[in-house]
DNA sequence: ACTGGATATCTCAGTGCTGAGGGTTTTCGC
DNA sequence: GCGAAAACCCTCAGCACTGAGATATCCAGT
């Protein structure tokens, strides 16, 4: 086999192992997106709008933006979310006052009270979906996906045109 | 510190390791999808239905009820990428004479076609946006999301009620 | 002040599904 | 072979968003 043929079947070996990959994460993350999912709608929320509440859970107050980015959705998602939210007494929104085109959000005492009861049990129904890794497992499983996301987040743009 | 709250505390950071596993988790494949999902789009195309496609371009023709297992949809999604496909022509059904309930679906010579052309620059885009993992850590990655998939997909009923 | 451009949020039509229910065909226990 | 249950697929209303564009505000340079 030629040099040239060689580095043409490596490349598709290595093309071919990205693929399973990415179809390995894919049911992963599918698996554990059902189990979440599953739980919240006993609650009556859908998984965006656990996200806003979690987030504000733990972050407190934060404008709109930031909500957005930590939970991953457009911003058109994340007025529909907290009015949503807000209907249902669960968040109130602040306009900003030293820029009043952004505005916070955060829990209210409901809100506040629903996650403290619902938390827990939540969080303890990812970790069961988890366990079939063990401790050190899911250290090494985080570090690896950590660098995945960061690397493919950059390069999110610069797509070369078609070849 | 008594062992009882010492037991406590070891739990509590249990769970909240694997809550971080789970962002970091749903963080990364948000990032590879996105990808994936700019590129097939260009064809005009969506997640879905490329995969049909791509299931179909390496299995050849399988029953409705294969494919909605391999694209992890519901049973009415899978008629419906199923039509969307056939009305453009890169598709069809064929009714299994021996189970008169079931349907086959394969590409047409124009679905082949277009996975000919698009299939290997996709596959190259997916290799990129994973490329933030040498050969070495993604074997690793995979192993620990094939096992972490498994598990919480064998667990996908049998939620207790709520404590 | 004023213009241009950037930023934060909102609006709304459209989309890609889901999930419950239903028709048809097959399988299984009797 | 008969009735019940199960398996395969389809229908259809509804949902949780997306994405493009609009609006309001801020800021830098002049």
């Amino acid at each position: 086999m030629r040099d040239v043929e060689r580095e043409e079947s490596d490349r598709d070996a290595e093309v071919e192992r990205a693929l399973h990959l990415w179809v390995v994460l894919s049911r992963a993350h599918a698996a554990v997106a059902a189990q979440a999912r599953a739980d919240v709608a006993r609650h009556g929320l859908t998984l965006g709008e656990f996200g806003v509440l979690e987030v504000l859970h733990h972050k407190g107050p934060l404008l709109l933006g930031e909500v957005q980015q930590k939970v991953l959705v457009s911003s058109g998602g994340i007025t529909w979310l907290a009015n949503r939210l807000e209907e249902r007494g669960l968040v109130e929104r602040r306009r900003s006052t030293d820029d009043r085109r952004a505005s916070f959000v955060a829990l209210t005492p409901a809100g506040a009270r629903l996650m403290r009861r619902i938390f827990p049990a939540h969080a303890r129904r990812i970790a069961r979906a988890l366990s079939g890794l063990d401790a050190e497992a899911q250290r090494q499983a985080t570090d690896l996906l950590r660098t995945l996301g960061r690397h493919a987040a950059a390069h999110d743009e610069g797509e070369p045109p078609e070849g």
